[in-house]
DNA sequence: TCTCCTCGAGATCT
DNA sequence: CTCGAGGAGA
């Protein structure tokens, strides 16, 4: 495979191991197909830019049956290393007298056509397959993907691990000799049936398990109740209105707001004439911001020229107000 | 509420 | 890579 150094203008060297290749892949499907083909790969290593296929196995699945398979060795250029022997069980004298890549991609692509590819964690496979098919065959490796291993962490988040062998192993299918192609490409199978049996083949089901808000952490402080007995009725925050903006160094948004709410105090999700107090966390992580102010910030400044009982507080200044009662 | 953003943590493939 | 946490802003 190729080999790229490039140095930097600041002098810093980088290799091809540490350089992000474009690969203008097919889309990674939230989908259950019932007609696809499975592929798997065994390989000298890790890095698809260091490392070699020896081999490739792929099922054809048509109406959730297999119809057809496909499976060869193939020889590096280099040796291959122990751990991968004992890893797969494939040996240099096995790979012998088998075929370059080169001379078995033209029917490899014929055989998965323009399928949608299923496998677990199917990247792999098809950065080290989408580099080969560019350079030999010119052709950009594009079919849409079915990623087992992201399915299965959403539908058996049970599992300890989502491991090939350990979601087979859960699923109760056989897995001796594993980490041969043909193989894992059988348990990624049958695995995958499963899978839709779960969810019982509704594709809506599945999906539901995305559609969660990815928000569904954010807490609405005014909802926070005090959980001590007696307020602090002298208290500088005692029946004030308080608001964060920025993130706080030492401690969560929530916990504060709960010390607050401890005192006595109300919060605020946002800034408004009622305000009393903003508390001024930092924004040096937030890009969106930058060095700029906090649309909460600016809104207080106003309110604050208006005349309104308003205070800005540092993040230093709050935890004396609220530590040194 | 909802959408968009970034950051950091944690897996998986051989 | 993928995801959740936790922000902003509308």
């Amino acid at each position: 495979m190729s080999f790229y150094i490039i140095v930097n203008e600041d002098g810093t060297i980088e290799t091809s191991s540490s350089l992000k290749i474009k690969r203008k892949k097919g889309n990674n499907l939230i989908e259950l197909p019932s007609d696809y083909t499975v592929i798997d790969t065994e390989t000298t290593g890790l890095d698809p830019v260091f490392d070699e296929i020896i081999e490739i196995g792929a099922i054809k699945v048509r109406n959730n049956e297999i119809v057809d398979q496909y499976q060869t060795l193939l020889k590096p250029e280099e040796f291959v290393p122990e751990f991968i022997t004992e890893l797969t069980g494939i040996t240099n004298e096995m790979l012998e007298n088998a075929p370059k890549i080169e001379s078995i991609l033209p029917g490899f692509i014929e055989f998965i056509q323009d399928d949608i590819l299923l496998g677990h964690n199917i990247h792999f496979d098809i950065n080290f397959l989408y580099d080969y098919i560019e350079d030999v065959l010119n052709l950009e490796f594009s079919n849409d993907f079915v990623d087992l291993l992201r399915l299965a962490r959403k539908v058996y988040p049970e599992f300890e691990n989502h491991k090939l062998a350990t979601v087979g192993k859960n699923l109760n299918l056989d897995i001796s000799g594993s980490h041969r192609s043909i193989k894992d490409c059988m348990i990624t199978h049958k695995s995958f049936q499963l899978l839709k049996a779960k969810v019982n083949n509704d594709i809506d089901t599945l999906k539901s398990l995305w559609s969660s808000y990815t928000n569904s952490g954010w807490t609405d402080l005014t909802k926070i109740k005090a959980d001590v007995g007696s307020f602090k009725e002298d208290h500088l925050f005692y029946a004030k209105n308080c608001v964060f903006t920025g993130k706080l160094e030492k401690m969560a948004r929530t916990e504060a707001a709960q010390c607050v709410a401890n005192i006595g105090g109300i919060c605020q999700n946002g800034v408004t004439m009622a305000t009393n107090f903003l508390i001024l966390g930092n924004f040096d992580y937030s890009s969106n911001i930058k060095g700029n102010k906090s649309s909460k910030l600016k809104k207080a400044e106003r309110y604050i020229l208006a005349g309104q009982d308003l205070q800005i507080l540092s993040e230093d200044v709050f935890y004396d107000l609220i530590s040194g009662n």
